[in-house]
DNA sequence: GTGAAAGCGCTAACAA
DNA sequence: TTGTTAGCGCTTTCAC
């Protein structure tokens, strides 16, 4: 004996109860036409029944889903929340559900979201990518439109990214930190971050410092492999005087490490960080960092999956030296 | 740019592929009853087509929706990015997407937001509630089951809720604050954590120390807010000699302004704050906490939502006091 | 064991 | 301007 079978209200009940076709209910919270008369009590019906249509009917009927899919690495690192963050600040302003899902920094699992947002006719996705061209394949065969943040993928350069200005960034963090004398600088870099990779090493060059692949250690995106590859770094190599980390979840690791293994910032190694957060000012040095707008990045992201209009290109958007006390002048 | 009129693979295809008809595929595929045979056609067919059950189709006719909704003030506060990433873990091995969106900690938001899940026919809802146990009217008419999660809404005691042991990490910040000496401690709280400032009140009571309303202030969920709580009270009243940030972000704004009113921690003012983070050890002097177990939290309240059962009563889980330099006797 | 058919709630043709 | 109707892709009786 079922007494409140909690039904739904549907565009049927709305119907019933205005005395109208399921149609011109439809029409008239569409913002379709309709004479004033049938429009008020439709919407009067509406509101008494407290309706509100359903989007799984819309969207299958309409073959599409409004939603945006959102794929990070780790919504623990800030950096990741900050982006996250903008994105949901513009979907929300356009109306739009947000689907997250974290891959770990794993292309196994990111292809599974991958996956499960097709399942979910999910047609927007912005993406921080894990793995390389192939896993989104079936992504594009299923017609979702996509924009990868932070970084770009190899083999689908066709497809938008939002990114920061990598090489435009570590040239001024190198050029800062060799104008203070350092030569032997590491470079902490999340694995995929290849751009910024790129780019320390094209700025090394330019300034005719050696380049050794031993300072250049990589790092999974998560705090436990980030702090193995900064201790790890510290320890093997002290004859290096500066590290450049990557992302705030490397510094954040170099920091720690290098008061584990007593190193003085910046007495015995300088440390500069890609990405400001806010503990960077309350830190001890205060950390030195190129800062990048990742709330911006977000943001615009949205706008790029959200605008239809296709061939789309992607953006660049600058980042800035912050010097704070983490960096010295080598004596 | 498509050429081809993407149309999505369906059931339907799968079953002229397979030569059997859309119910036994439907069966196959949900683990039903087959014949080995047929149970072999229809997973070579579906493989080979690359076929996906649409999400759509199903939640349809079953009038439900697997997804659980997510609704935190803001992802950029590194607790509610922690609860966040314990709800997608276990949302995600249970195969749940996960929408998500920020309510800014302002009611209208999350009204709009929980109106929107409900039309997404969301079922299951996990939040940091913003407003009062009004705005959850709808929620519960519409019959999705909700999971509150860091503290309870007042006249929603019904609704289960996982939260830290508020009391207890009060009186042991309290205690220990006491047992150095102070008597005048003010406490920086966001609006809504009702529960901390009882606490608070609780323990300073027990301990005999003398409760002012003006040393009980209060902030928004954001850092523009917390940091003008947090300055306002430091610049006032420079009798106080300690001060409790109820979360992150307030202790994070508390550091900071005692910085920029060259206050020095411990020894002009100590500091203790609710939440540990990664960079309370960064910091200078590495700050003494009462830490939660946010992405705990997070875990648990999925959990709860995700188990059908109804009935399910809330979760409190343990606090812990990790002592580190911004707490020093009063001399 | 298997398939035909009836919808789930909605929108878009097409009629009226 | 309005209503009728045919599905969108799927699951689920209910016959066979």
């Amino acid at each position: 004996m079922r007494m409140s079978e909690q039904r739904r209200t549907t565009i049927k009940d709305v119907a019933e109860a205005a005395e109208v076709g399921v149609a011109t209910v439809s029409r008239v919270l569409s913002g379709g036409s309709a004479s004033p008369a049938t429009r008020e009590k439709v919407l009067a019906a509406a509101a008494r029944l407290d309706y509100r249509p359903s989007a799984l009917g819309r969207n299958l009927r309409r073959r599409r889903t409004g939603g945006i899919g959102l794929l990070v690495p780790d919504i623990t690192d800030t950096f990741y929340a900050r982006l996250a963050d903008g994105v949901l600040t513009c979907a929300q302003a356009a109306g739009e559900p947000v689907m997250i899902g974290a891959t770990r920094d794993d292309p196994e699992r990111e292809a599974e979201l991958i996956g499960s947002l097709i399942e979910e006719s999910v047609e927007r996705v912005i993406a921080v990518p894990s793995g390389d061209g192939e896993m989104w394949g079936p992504a594009f065969r299923a017609g979702l439109s996509v924009v990868f943040a932070e970084r770009p993928v190899r083999g689908r350069e066709d497809v938008p990214a939002v990114v920061a200005d990598d090489r435009s960034g570590m040239r001024t963090a190198v050029e800062y930190l060799a104008g203070l004398g350092h030569r032997r600088v590491a470079f902490l870099a999340r694995h995929g971050q290849e751009q910024r990779v790129r780019g320390f090493r094209e700025a090394m060059a330019a300034l005719g410092l050696p380049v050794e692949e031993e300072l250049i250690v990589r790092a999974r995106a998560t705090r436990d492999s980030a702090y193995a590859a900064a201790a790890g770094l510290l320890q093997h190599r002290t004859d290096l005087t500066a590290v450049l980390a990557g992302g705030n979840m490397l510094g954040e690791a170099a920091v720690l490490a290098a008061r584990e293994l007593d190193l003085r910032v910046p007495r015995d190694v300088s440390l500069i960080m890609f990405d400001d957060v806010p503990w960077a000012e309350l830190c001890s040095p205060p950390l030195t960092v190129i800062s990048q707008p990742a709330q911006d990045m977000g943001y615009r992201a949205a706008e790029l999956v959200l605008r239809e209009g296709r061939r789309t290109r992607g953006v660049t958007l600058p980042t800035e030296l912050i010097v704070r006390g983490s960096c010295a002048a080598r004596r």
